[in-house]
DNA sequence: GGATAATTGTTACATTATTACATTAGTTAT
DNA sequence: ATAACTAATGTAATAATGTAACAATTATCC
């Protein structure tokens, strides 16, 4: 996930993010480093692993490219990162694919994003917008509910996907697995 | 999940709700009907066990509740019967929870609802409102991002479980499991 | 009654996630 | 520097969730 992208907006498909890795790295450790823990060789290398694909990842994916790397690690060891990381915002889950993201924006305090899931080419978008938090902190207020977590998620098709395949699915297989 | 509550409320906990069932396998039996597909009695047994419970529950405790009742199916036969309700708009799938409950509302057409998950009683409650319905589409379109499906789910308390244990969590278990 | 489609069964397996406990590595205080 | 402590990872087993492939049965329609 690259954090060189205009906000709000897929990024142009197949583009060299490799500029953005060092970046994100800084900020993990920064990240780490406030909450006093650590950035480990092991978990950097996860997290690069997710920093480095558009597309969400699973915990099972993140065990495979470790083992191709030369490290095999159990089950739990990626479970503990993966919560951990995402604890810390720097990676975010996808219930619709049981699946990890990089998170490259600046949301410190900001969970109010919107997921669109392109089944296409597998990016991930987020958008930000204050109409929507506001509407569901009013729609929850009137119900009197209390918000803990807030999940909204949205597959589709991104616009270069629409545009060269006219919803065909010959590149790659569905997403929704 | 009964359909006698006023619109968009969590229903009073510990409510009767079997006056509701036979409206809503009445109903299902039109939907069926209207597919040329039978509501079978191994269908309508597994709607009710959905259609009796506030809680979403999940395949397997479908199978669970089969077994007691004195029938033993298979995982697949169960999720087979899912999917059919689910397509149907009978019941709803909370990603959060990997369960299902069933839908109170007539929403024929449409599948811009949020659910509000209590996390407390487990109670569901969907809120239908245009506003957010707007706002999704309009952003949607601003990246060029054609939907095909949406996810909106909140996880907290509803009213009567924050007021009377003040965020505790002493009779049940979390549901995030 | 035979063809056809719908429904359920059977078996096996794939995928995702967690529990419990042991071990190793780093940090702190003396 | 080492004992005591916490953080981090390892090990082994298993739980929970979901699917594939193909067979058997049941209803419907001509």
């Amino acid at each position: 996930m690259c954090n060189k992208r205009s906000n709000n907006a897929f990024p142009t498909p197949g583009h060299n993010h490799k500029q953005c890795l060092n970046d994100a790295i800084d900020k993990a450790r920064k990240v780490f480093s406030l909450r006093k823990l650590r950035l480990t060789p092991l978990r950097e290398q996860i997290y690069r692993q997710i920093l480095t694909s558009h597309d969400a990842i699973g915990a099972y994916d993140i065990l495979d490219r470790m083992r191709r790397q030369g490290r095999e690690i159990a089950p739990i060891t990626a479970y503990r990162i993966l919560d951990l990381l995402h604890d810390m915002g720097l990676i975010h889950r996808l219930e619709l694919q049981n699946a990890y993201y990089a998170c490259y924006r600046d949301h410190e305090d900001d969970k109010n994003f919107i997921a669109l899931i392109c089944r296409g080419c597998g990016t991930i978008a987020e958008l930000v917008d204050r109409k929507v938090s506001r509407v569901f902190e009013a729609l929850e207020k009137e119900a009197g509910f209390t918000e803990e977590k807030r999940v909204l998620e949205v597959q589709g098709l991104c616009r270069s996907c629409r545009d060269s395949r006219k919803g065909g699915n010959s590149e790659k297989e569905p997403l929704n697995a």
